[in-house]
DNA sequence: TGTACATATGAACATATTATCATATAACGA
DNA sequence: TCGTTATATGATAATATGTTCATATGTACA
C-alpha cells in the first residue's frame, strides 16, 4: 500500500513525487470546479485568443455591424469573418439580426466588454 | 464567379464587397488598437483557453504551491505542469520564488482572478 | 424570371498547440 | 563525492486552429 514518514506525509505509491504540501493542495483542489465547467469555459477565453476575434469584437462594441462591414473595417476576406462570427455566436458572445440581404451583428454578453478592458488594462501594464 | 477590377487589376483577396455602412465602419475602425496590441492581447487571453491553465490558476488563486502540488492537485505529469507554468510565467500570470528545491508559485496578476469571475459568470449563465 | 448581392459553410492545407518522453540542471543530505 | 529530489526543457507526435477556395443559400430588384 502506502509507505508511511510521519515527517514528510505520507507517499502516493502510484505517483513517484512526494506530497509536499497537503493542507495547502487540499484548500486549493476544494476550490477547483467541475471538468465539463473548465472545458466550457476554456472554450469560451480560447474565443479571445485570436487577433481577428479580438477585432470583431472591438468593432461590435462601438457599432452594430454587417458582415461587409466587418470585412471591410479589417481588411478582410468576407469567408475568413463569417467563420469567425459562426464561432463567436456559438459561445453566445455575439448575436445578429437579419435585415433583408444582410446580417446585423452585435455583442451578445455585456461580459464580453469586461473581460476585453481588463485584458487591455493587464497588457499595457 | 470573382469580379475583376479593371483599373487596379485583380483585387487584393480581401473584400470584393460593397460597402454598406460607411458611417458605422469608420466610427468602429476609430476603436481599433494596433496590430501589435492585439496580438499582445490574444496571446494573453489564449492562456485562459485551456482547461489544465485554467486549474492552475484556479488552485493559485487560492494557494501559492509549489509544482509537486500542483501535480498532486491536477493528477497530472510533472512535466505538463511545468510546461504549462512556464507559459503562463512568459505572461506574467504567474510568478515564483525558489525555495530550496522548491519552486513557490503564485498568480503574479490581479487580473487574473477578475477575469476567472467574468468567465466563469459567462459559462454559468 | 434571371442576375447580382450578402452571407454561410464544407473541404483542405498550413500552422499552432499540448502532452509525453527523455534528459538536463540544481539543491540537498549522507 | 554520490544519490535522491524538485524542477526545467528540447524533441516529438497527435490534435486543434484559422484561412482560403469553392460553392450553397437566400434576398432583392430589374
Amino acid at each position: 500500500m502506502k509507505n508511511r514518514n510521519f515527517l514528510f506525509g505520507d507517499d502516493e505509491g502510484t505517483c513517484d513525487i512526494k506530497v509536499i504540501h497537503e493542507e495547502s493542495i487540499n484548500r486549493a483542489k476544494d476550490a477547483l470546479l467541475d471538468e465539463d465547467t473548465y472545458v466550457e469555459l476554456s472554450e469560451t477565453f480560447k474565443l479571445f485568443g485570436n487577433p481577428t476575434r479580438l477585432k470583431i469584437l472591438t468593432l461590435l462594441a462601438v457599432e452594430d455591424l454587417c458582415v461587409c462591414d466587418i470585412c471591410e473595417a479589417l481588411a478582410m476576406s468576407q469567408s475568413a469573418v463569417s467563420h469567425q462570427l459562426k464561432t463567436l455566436r456559438a459561445k453566445n458572445l455575439v448575436k445578429y439580426t437579419k435585415e433583408g440581404k444582410q446580417a446585423r451583428y452585435s455583442l451578445a454578453d455585456k461580459h464580453v466588454i469586461e473581460i476585453l478592458k481588463i485584458g487591455i488594462e493587464h497588457v499595457l501594464e
